[in-house]
DNA sequence: TCCTAGCGCTTTTTT
DNA sequence: AGCGCTAGGA
């Protein structure tokens, strides 16, 4: 066996396989490694730079996976590392998952024998483990979910006497979690921010948090990175045996790294910097939760001497599509800057579709895609990505409608449902009764009479005594100072915990899960509540015993779900994929539609007031992620009117659309004429209108006209959406004298003028509301329109 | 202790 | 409009 193929696999020496390990080292002997081949003369450069820092600034659709997981199997089929010896870090599991999926299809073997790859927690949690005793942790310590992480806040904001409505224990959470994001310890953080919560006390908040989470030995998410900075700081020994262990490191997505995250990076690239990022930042999207795009920005400055790798070669979309997003991501400044470019066909335009409003838009999407279906397109090819999840309910109504199939990605996802976190509840005080917060999620789940009243007793007695809630209840049975009930009643519960404690040796874990939620009543409290709902949570708690198969023992189970909050739904049906526009990253379609182009919208209001042009920026890389998703269609969407918490809006373009290339797009009409008519040349127009002024300029205007934003906003809401029915809409009345009066004459127009509109044709004014206006149409009827789609003849 | 009516909030989401 | 939480009453 050469040196290389020992390297390779140093343990088995199996018989050589077609396209297996040593055809390939064969290959290279010969002249070079097949899986060298496939890849462009840039992507090869990335692959075989291995000596220094890399930065690969891969746009979309270029191969950046392929770079990643190329370079990994290069550098072990060259003998430079063993697997063991390469750190791999990704933000998913999804995409830790794939990674070693393909690292196993390129070398041959499964991948399992990559021990270090992973998302940066599971491999902080992975290192904080073997060393959990230097920051005050044990070995076992548990992982909170956001939901515990909250209720323990809320206990620390009412221990410190605060009001926690006044403070809400979620919005400490973001907070304490923008700063381990930015790798702050509560003795780091300023003083002004600290002081921005719970009237002033903000950093004894995160003290005294950070001290429970210590006394309960749990971590929560952001301690997995933040308590690895702590772990390498003060042992730089330690320190100093991972960045022996980890010869190279890659990092995937590094445009979404946040400032711990970087710093975690750093440290252990210190000596040796044989790191190789990956990242587009034009597709940095996740900001707002902390990413930092400076990070790839300032890469070079970091890592003197790097090599920068652009890979410009797109692989997934046609001309226009790609020419359409390079267009439009050029209107933000301070980018690294690529040029992508496709050897594929110009192939279709990008569309841009009017539509009178959101329901008319959710209707135009359906008729798009059953088109294309009964042109023989699979609906697995075709998404819908939305800006925000209320979009989704009318695409869904409309699906539902026609019987098309589809499916929402992201939405709430399995573990985070209730009853799913109520069985962990159940699981994880079996398997370790000092789970003081799994115990109170679950000591009165199903009802048993367990109240505030009783739980108090338990709280007092367990602070007393500094014992874990289940030890403390256990000895308070035994006494009188408990009612007799909730007494016998607790008294059960608890013996019941440690039968099944017991059972955890002998039965198998997933018997054993099924066990507790029969014997607790749990299932019982479902299956009572005969709803449709309640079968939902019935199934789901089966699907979980049955995913329990999957693991070894109860504790592999549980630590499976704390790192990894998704599960892989396999479900091949073919459907159409609806999910906002965050979700679509990492994904591609044949087509996608992109409804709700619209100022506020997206780019999306509280983004702009938020951060301001760094919000622009961010909407704006979202809108290139959209449509870079497509291969061959990108569809785009907007409505001049749209329902947003219950109440009908007037919308204008996204300025997005201004900022389209004329060249690679077309405005489409509607393929069918709905009741209130429309024909190519008056859809034209009303884009037209909404196209040659740019939105932002518009939405200026609309604003001048009205006294103030908050009564635009009312004077251009319509009365209710009884009021406005979809297509068989009847003719408008305006309910309000108030709004009439509170709007004035703001659009100049008076009752009785004869006027032209766009879709319409020709009509008269016959009632006024803002720039709201009811107007009998010669041809079209009695409609309601705004007033700048009309002109006077 | 439990049930329910009313109130307030509402971007994006991973681990 | 719809959902989740909370306070207040039974």
């Amino acid at each position: 066996m050469s040196e290389f193929e020992k390297s390779l696999n140093p343990i088995a020496t199996p018989a050589p396989r077609a396209g297996g390990l040593a055809e390939r080292a064969r290959a290279q002997v010969t002249g070079q490694a097949a899986y060298l081949q496939n890849l462009n003369p840039e992507q090869r450069r990335a692959v075989e730079v291995t000596d220094g820092p890399v930065l690969v600034l891969a746009g979309a659709g270029t191969g950046k996976t392929r770079v990643l997981t190329t370079r990994i199997a290069h550098l072990i089929a060259t003998g430079l590392a063993r697997p063991g010896d390469i750190l791999a870090v990704t933000f998913t599991n999804k995409a830790a998952r794939e990674m070693k999926e393909r690292i196993g299809h390129l070398l041959g073997t499964v991948a399992e024998g990559m021990p270090w790859l992973g998302t940066f927690h599971a491999i902080g949690t992975k290192i904080l483990r073997r060393h959990a005793e230097l920051v005050g942790l044990r070995a076992d310590f548990t992982i909170l979910d956001t939901d515990d992480q909250i209720r323990l806040m809320k206990q620390v904001i009412q221990a410190a006497g605060l009001d926690d409505k006044r403070w809400p224990a979620r919005a400490l959470a973001s907070l304490i979690d923008g700063w381990k994001n930015r790798g702050l310890t509560p003795d780091k953080v300023s003083a002004g921010e600290g002081a921005s919560f719970g009237n002033g006390k903000g950093t004894a908040l995160y003290a005294a948090y950070q001290q429970r989470l210590k006394d309960l030995n749990a971590a929560d998410f952001g301690d997995l990175l933040l308590e690895n900075l702590r772990l390498f700081r003060t042992h730089p020994d330690i320190l100093s045996q991972y960045q022996t262990r980890f010869r190279y490191m890659l990092v995937d997505e590094y445009q979404d790294t946040n400032v711990a995250q970087y710093l975690w990076l750093r440290l252990l690239a210190q000596n040796k910097p044989n790191i190789a990022c990956v990242g587009d930042d034009d597709q940095s999207i996740y900001g707002w939760r902390g990413a930092e795009v400076d990070n790839i920005l300032r890469f070079e400055h970091d890592f003197p001497g790097a090599a920068v790798i652009r890979l410009e070669c797109n692989y997934r979309s046609t001309g226009h599509i790609l020419a359409t997003a390079a267009h439009l991501i050029a209107h933000n400044d301070g980018r690294l800057g690529k040029t992508l470019f496709t050897e594929d066909e110009a192939g279709e335009k990008v569309t841009i579709t009017g539509a009178w409003d959101s329901e008319e838009e959710a209707r135009l999407i359906g008729e798009e895609i059953e088109a294309l279906q009964h042109k023989g397109h699979q609906l697995a090819d075709m998404a819908v990505l939305v800006r925000i999840s209320a979009q989704m309910r009318e695409l869904e109504d409309r699906f539902v409608t026609l019987g098309l199939p589809y499916r929402v990605i992201g939405g709430p996802r399995f573990y985070e449902r209730a009853e799913i976190r109520d069985a962990l509840a159940y699981l994880r005080c079996v398997a370790n009764p000092d789970h003081d917060l799994a115990f109170e999620r679950i000591v009165n789940v199903p009802k048993r009479g367990l109240g505030d009243a009783t739980l108090e007793l338990v709280h007092v007695y367990a602070r007393n005594k500094r014992l874990p809630l289940m030890e403390a209840a256990r000895q308070l049975v035994e006494t009188d100072e408990i009612k007799p009930k909730p007494r016998s009643t607790l008294r059960e519960l608890t013996k019941a915990f440690a039968r099944w404690n017991s059972l955890i040796d002998t039965m198998k874990h997933n018997e054993l899960a099924e066990t507790v939620l029969e014997e607790s009543g749990y299932t019982d409290m479902w299956q009572k509540e005969r709803t449709p709902e309640a079968a939902g949570r019935l199934e789901n708690l089966k699907e979980l015993v049955r995913s329990m198969e999957e693991f070894p023992d109860l504790a592999a189970f549980l630590e499976h779900v704390s790192l990894v909050m998704d599960t892989n739904d396999n479900s091949d049906a073919d459907r159409v994929s609806i999910m906002t526009l965050h979700a679509a990253k990492g994904l591609e379609f044949e087509t996608v539609f992109l409804p709700g182009w619209e100022e506020s919208l997206f780019p999306n209001q509280r983004a702009l007031d938020e951060s301001g042009k760094a919000g622009l920026e961010e909407e704006r890389r979202l809108a290139y992620v959209g449509i870079t998703r497509a291969r061959r269609r990108a569809k785009l969407f907007f409505a001049t009117n749209r329902r947003l918490h219950g109440m009908w809006n007037a919308t204008i373009p996204s300025r997005f659309i201004d900022e389209l290339p004329e060249a690679h797009v077309e405005i489409t009409e509607a393929p069918i004429n709905y009741a209130h008519g429309s024909s190519r040349f008056e859809r034209m127009g009303t884009f037209r209108s909404g196209y040659t002024t740019p939105g932002w300029q518009r939405a200026q205007d609309q604003q001048a006209q009205a006294p103030s934003s908050a009564s635009f906003g009312k004077s251009s809401s319509f009365a209710s959406s009884g009021t406005h029915a979809g297509s068989a809409r009847p003719p408008l009345q305006i309910d309000g004298e108030v709004l009439a009066r509170s709007s004035g004459p703001a659009s100049g127009f008076q009752q009785g003028d004869r006027i032209f509109h766009v879709k319409f044709g020709n009509g008269s004014i016959i009632h006024l509301d803002g720039n709201k206006l009811t107007i009998d149409f010669d041809k079209a009827g009695r409609k309601m329109v705004l007033d700048n789609f009309v002109s006077r003849i």
